[in-house]
DNA sequence: TTGATGGATTAGAACTAATCCAAAAAACTT
DNA sequence: AAGTTTTTTGGATTAGTTCTAATCCATCAA
């Protein structure tokens, strides 16, 4: 790609977040690649790894705006850490406590069914599978 | 019953905790009754109501022995607070973040399928699936 | 019983992830 | 460039949880 910030750049236009030097290099971080599973803490180190300087106060900051503006999901498997995932699509995971890394299910093939209707005054908002896994 | 304390007591020999004061109060506190789902400051707020002298330290440590020993499960549905649950049977969960209350759901009718295979060198502890409920 | 022993409880300190804050810097507007 | 608004920042703060070291108490042996 001849002009790598482009991408980026569109896509924070695109939610109404000012395109600022620190939100470009947090995007470029997690958008560019691989789906990721990302936590703060990880993130900063991240940044950290690439030379990029980034305070831990802003990584939060612009990991709760990504996600308000969609462009992350925030999955809750550990009581004690928020996990950010940059893949959107109906999806589950495996998550392995010993390591702490999370792993992506496609929902493509996985089918629930009989789940009862949400209560009185309520609408499902969305269905988390998650698969803990152990050692052997 | 004409022994009330018997059950717990029972309860807590069976998987080798002695039975101390504490640990019967918060047993009888979580077991006696419907089944239900605490917070350790919860459970914490239901010993003080009960009149039961317990430090949260205490509860800390009862609810993670109990955990250990099987008598209660954890459920993760928020980042920043563990809850624990009575009910051993496979079931799963609403989850209603403006209450932070869970609910129940039974698993009798609820069928998952199309899983992948845990990966190499672990296997599939246990599967939860949480329904996070939202406004209307 | 009584005393010894090792696990259990406690208050408070310490720790961790996350948030808040007020000042400084950067981004937009004109 | 000047002025306005938003963002970033380091440090302090908070909430939930765990740790620590002193005390307490359940159990067991005599």
């Amino acid at each position: 790609m001849q002009r790598p910030f482009e991408k980026i750049l569109a896509r924070l236009r695109a939610v109404g977040l000012r395109p600022t030097r620190q939100r470009m290099a947090l995007g470029r971080l997690l958008f560019e690649g691989e789906d990721c599973h990302v936590t703060a803490e990880g993130l900063h180190k991240m940044a950290k790894a690439a030379e990029v300087r980034v305070s831990l106060a802003t990584v939060y900051n612009t990991l709760h705006q990504f996600k308000d503006a969609g462009l992350l999901r925030e999955v809750v498997v550990d009581p004690g850490r928020s996990y950010f995932d940059t893949n959107l699509d109906e999806h589950h995971h495996f998550f392995d406590p010993r390591s702490g890394e999370l792993i992506d299910i496609p929902s493509e093939h996985v089918v629930m069914a009989g789940l009862p209707a949400a209560p009185e005054g309520t609408r499902v908002d969305r269905v988390d599978v998650v698969v803990r896994l152990t050692e052997a």
